[in-house]
DNA sequence: ACACACATGTACTGATCGGTACACATTAAA
DNA sequence: TTTAATGTGTACCGATCAGTACATGTGTGT
């Protein structure tokens, strides 16, 4: 049960999963994709709701990771910070590869509130909605809970009319508004 | 070729397609469900893919008449309708039918720009687009094209995150932030 | 009553779905 | 060197996919 084979098939199903969708998706792909037999997938996975849950765990930590560092190194103090998240979003929006989100993909093929998918989908929101309320209270701003729920709704909206449109201007747009709301909440 | 078989028929595809998904749900369950043959339907749209185009050709119309008359009830002026939209949101994320915009989740399964079904789901998201700047403009707003942007972003987000999180204070949030950017372009 | 055009339902196609049986290769302990 | 355990690949399973061939209505003009 070699550990980098198992990786190897995660990181390639991360991949089509983004670009092709979940449904879209045969194992018969995945295997044709990496040369893993098709047995030694469903050894380290049961099913492909099993891995697909597992791909969406290296989402997550990457997706969190990799925005907070941006954002973070794109700003000065947790107010700049939380503006800066629209330049994190921009830049995500420019890479070729951008096909929206991966969470709001997954809860719109998995649309039951009570799947394991859509669950984790959700949680995934709620972790980013956690680290944006953080940096308002940081940035003593009022309500920051109610702020930060503001601004995501201004992230979700952005993703979902790049993906629809193309990026130009959307990521922009939403930052003006964002500095309206935190300016608002000084 | 009677048309009311033909009307039925979309009629229950919009209906299983949006609370299924489109790749989730076989033309065999549409058979099952309307017990108009299969014949009766290829009849009538040569492919699946013509039956989904056709699904949201009727949605857009019925939804974005609704959406608009809500909000022209629930309001007494321009500006105060652009605020009106997230009543009419709110009252349609408590309906228990409620699952997401059925444009966002057509475009998460047909990812590429370039395909029809993506094409209409963005069409559809640019048609709400002129409704709300029009409404900016008659309001006297500035930039009313920016300002009516700026909302959607509210809009879309907050259809997103209904959907993950449940409606609880999602459309009143979104609402508290459409009446801050709308005050600022007073 | 008849013939013809067309609407409809059944039963099927090859392809693909998620998942598995089983034969074989490989390794390590004895 | 033998044996047992485990990892791997192939070839397959029944179910379902989108789509169709074909036989059987069914209505209309004569």
């Amino acid at each position: 049960m070699s550990a980098s084979k198992r990786e190897e098939l995660v990181e390639k199903a991360l991949e089509v999963f983004y670009q092709q969708g979940f449904h879209a998706t045969g194992m018969d792909k995945l295997v044709a994709e990496t040369k893993i037999s098709k047995t030694s997938m469903y050894k380290h996975y049961k099913t492909k709701e099993d891995l697909i849950l597992a791909t969406l765990k290296l989402r997550d930590e990457r997706f969190r990771e990799n925005f907070m560092n941006r954002a973070t190194a794109l700003s000065n103090s947790p107010k700049q910070e939380l503006i800066a998240t629209f330049d994190a979003l921009a830049e995500w929006f420019e890479d070729k590869k951008f096909k929206s989100c991966m969470f709001i993909k997954a809860s719109s093929e998995y649309q039951d509130p009570d799947h394991p998918i859509h669950m984790v989908s959700a949680e995934h929101k709620k972790l980013l909605h956690v680290y944006m309320q953080r940096l308002a209270e940081k940035a003593e701003l009022k309500n920051p809970k109610e702020l930060a729920s503001q601004l995501q709704l201004l992230q979700e909206g952005a993703i979902v009319l790049a993906h629809l449109h193309g990026c130009e201007g959307v990521a922009e747009n939403a930052k003006i508004a964002a500095k309206a709301l935190v300016n608002a909440a000084s």
